[in-house]
DNA sequence: AAGGCGGGGAC
DNA sequence: GTCCCAGCCTT
């Protein structure tokens, strides 16, 4: 299906179902900054309270200029992300100065703006003045991923290009502002993340997505694995110049290297608690390391080691083995149990 | 390229 | 609990 045809439904659509929104019914670039600015990671439901207020407080941007930034922060309170009301502010001021109050109109000069990024620039440029440039949100990169069957992750630069390229292509020329309203509406409403109203949509019909039932699949985010923090208490049994290390099983990090007996939780716990938890008497504790870190690809570890000086209590069936001074140096070891190794002097 | 920022809603 | 939301800024 061609573009014209998702433009040009998606035009249609808007102009009948669009939600009526304050800042829809003005072509005030002060409005529709307000508006976008506040908008930013947030809902309409959520955000339309906090516009009414800014509005109410200051109709203009030469009243948000002079206000005292303790007041707009206040108008702010419980909106979070509270970086963009003092950008909100400077930008305020800015403009009073540097523009007599009026509003850059090109892409170009709002994108200088403090708190103004590419997407913000082009709702402004496009809504407020007609210029022709898309602005990509979340809901752009869902709607056209779906609708294309686009695979590229939407948050690597490289796929950000493709989408940005695609959306420009598709914009309607005559009414850049309506067009770029459309599809986030369309996103916001129907092409929704979880649970889309396929079978309200207008443009369903040409959707790849639809058509291969793949909207559960698109877009694509490229894994931004969050790092995992993970706690290990290591206990060191150890006497007689001998130290007792095992080697680590498959499917876990640091594959076949030798460490000590572990015990895994979700914080860092007193020494006394893990070495109880294996029935030990704590006066078996002949020292606590401090936490060691180490960071991994995906995850950050931090470690204790905890030295039982008395053998005895030697948990069996654990894979330990004693070892030497000269044996521990030649087994292969992850860096974090060498550095713990060299600081207390065992090797 | 990655991390930080935030509260709320859906699931 | 997780993911996402009309993103931007800093490093």
């Amino acid at each position: 299906m061609d573009s014209p045809f998702f433009a040009t439904n998606a035009l249609k659509w808007y102009d009948e179902n669009r939600r009526d929104l304050p800042w829809r019914n003005t072509s005030d670039p002060y409005r529709i900054w307000l508006s976008e600015i506040i908008l930013q990671q947030t809902r309409v439901q959520q955000g339309l309270p906090y516009y009414q207020r800014f509005i109410a407080a200051f109709p203009d941007v030469f009243r948000l200029a002079a206000a005292p930034p303790d007041k707009v922060l206040r108008l702010w309170e419980g909106l979070g992300y509270y970086t963009r009301a003092r950008n909100l502010h400077a930008c305020a001021r800015l403009v009073v100065q540097n523009h007599q109050g009026v509003f850059p109109s090109r892409y170009e000069d709002l994108l200088r703006l403090p708190g103004i990024g590419p997407y913000t620039a082009a709702a402004i440029a496009s809504m407020a003045f007609g210029q022709a440039v898309a602005a990509v949100d979340g809901n752009v990169y869902r709607v056209l991923a779906r609708f294309f069957g686009l695979e590229q992750p939407i948050n690597s630069p490289s796929g950000k290009r493709v989408f940005q390229k695609l959306a420009h292509e598709l914009l309607d020329r005559q009414r850049p502002g309506a067009y770029n309203q459309a599809v986030m509406e369309l996103g916001a409403l129907v092409c929704t993340p979880k649970n889309p109203a396929c079978h309200t949509c207008p443009v369903r019909s040409g959707c790849r997505a639809f058509q291969l039932n793949r909207w559960h699949k698109l877009p694509v985010k490229a894994q931004t694995r969050k790092i995992r923090t993970r706690y290990l208490h290591y206990l060191v049994f150890s006497g007689g110049n001998r130290v007792y290390m095992k080697k680590r099983k498959a499917r876990d990090i640091w594959q076949g290297l030798y460490d000590f007996y572990c015990v895994e939780t979700n914080r860092l716990q007193p020494a006394e608690k893990i070495v109880k938890s294996l029935g030990l008497r704590p006066g078996y504790i002949s020292g606590v390391s401090p936490a060691y870190r180490h960071q991994l690809t995906h995850q950050k570890i931090v470690a204790r080691f905890v030295v039982i000086g008395n053998p005895a209590g030697l948990p069996a069936d654990a894979g330990l083995r004693p070892y030497t001074p000269a044996q521990a140096a030649r087994l292969p070891k992850p860096v974090l149990i060498t550095r713990y190794l060299a600081d207390t002097g065992f090797l």
